[in-house]
DNA sequence: ATTGAATTCATACTTTCGGGTGAAGGATTT
DNA sequence: AAATCCTTCACCCGAAAGTATGAATTCAAT
């Protein structure tokens, strides 16, 4: 960390004494104007590049592997909200038990939601339907 | 891509529209060089940052769906070509029937290699074996 | 040639899945 | 109030998955 403040406020102080002295230099009328606003057109526009690469190098590392879900996909296959929460439990690999023990209801019912889920991705193995959901992006 | 060029092209024009028209009010002195350079600084930033994420959001899209398969866990794992392959199709959704078919190959040998994929990947169902072997990118 | 691993298959048994049907209670909408 | 949807649960049954054990065959390595 203090690693980095340092070279950013070195990178910083090399850039605005680069603009004073190119200032001082339009200033003397030893260079023309046209050329130096050339010059900071070109150091501002590496300057965002390097700025943008950095903001978006940052976010890959950070959200890298986002998911946004496919709400429009849910609502089409009118997939329900406790349905679709069954199918997120079951895409990390749970059993029919484990996922109603996690939900605290019965097997049962996991087995209804299950099998209207199979209905609405139509597939007929919950590894299929893991797949599906993952095609569809309901779930990442 | 007609629609993207003309975009470009517009955007392009105002720019330099906008380039011309500071210069202008520059020239008859309507303007401070400071505040002209300072636009200018500010525009070309906005459109490094602009350039930066272009770039990189292609490159995700473009290296994003690479898969290399991990060998040395496989060997860590002393999982054999056959269970291997056994995983792969298991991962596309099919029942153990189906892959025995695929492999010309009887019901209970498909049995025996899932059992012994489970004891290896340390899973009890194959919806976790699935999960496993993307994480340690067996399959893709 | 012997050893060891990989592949194949079988049999038997238990557990989990999935399909089908029905139904009750709650919330929302009409 | 009636209709509709969601959620919950039950029971039955057959199919698929998973466990355990044992064994024959092939194939590479020592």
């Amino acid at each position: 960390m203090k690693r980095t403040i340092l070279f950013y406020g070195l990178a910083m102080a090399i850039l605005i004494f680069l603009l004073k002295y190119l200032e001082y230099r339009l200033f003397v009328r030893d260079l023309s104007t046209e050329f130096y606003v050339g010059i900071v057109a070109v150091m501002f526009t590496i300057l965002g590049v390097w700025a943008g690469l950095r903001l978006t190098s940052k976010k890959i590392v950070l959200v890298g592997p986002d998911f946004i879900l496919n709400e429009n996909e849910l609502l089409r296959l009118e997939i329900s909200k406790r349905e679709h929460e069954v199918l997120q439990l079951m895409a990390t690999g749970l059993s029919n038990q484990e996922i109603a023990d996690k939900l605290f209801v019965s097997l049962n019912t996991i087995k209804t939601h299950t099998s209207n889920l199979f209905l609405k991705l139509e597939v007929k193995r919950r590894t299929q339907a893991v797949q599906r959901g993952k095609e569809l992006r309901l779930i990442p």
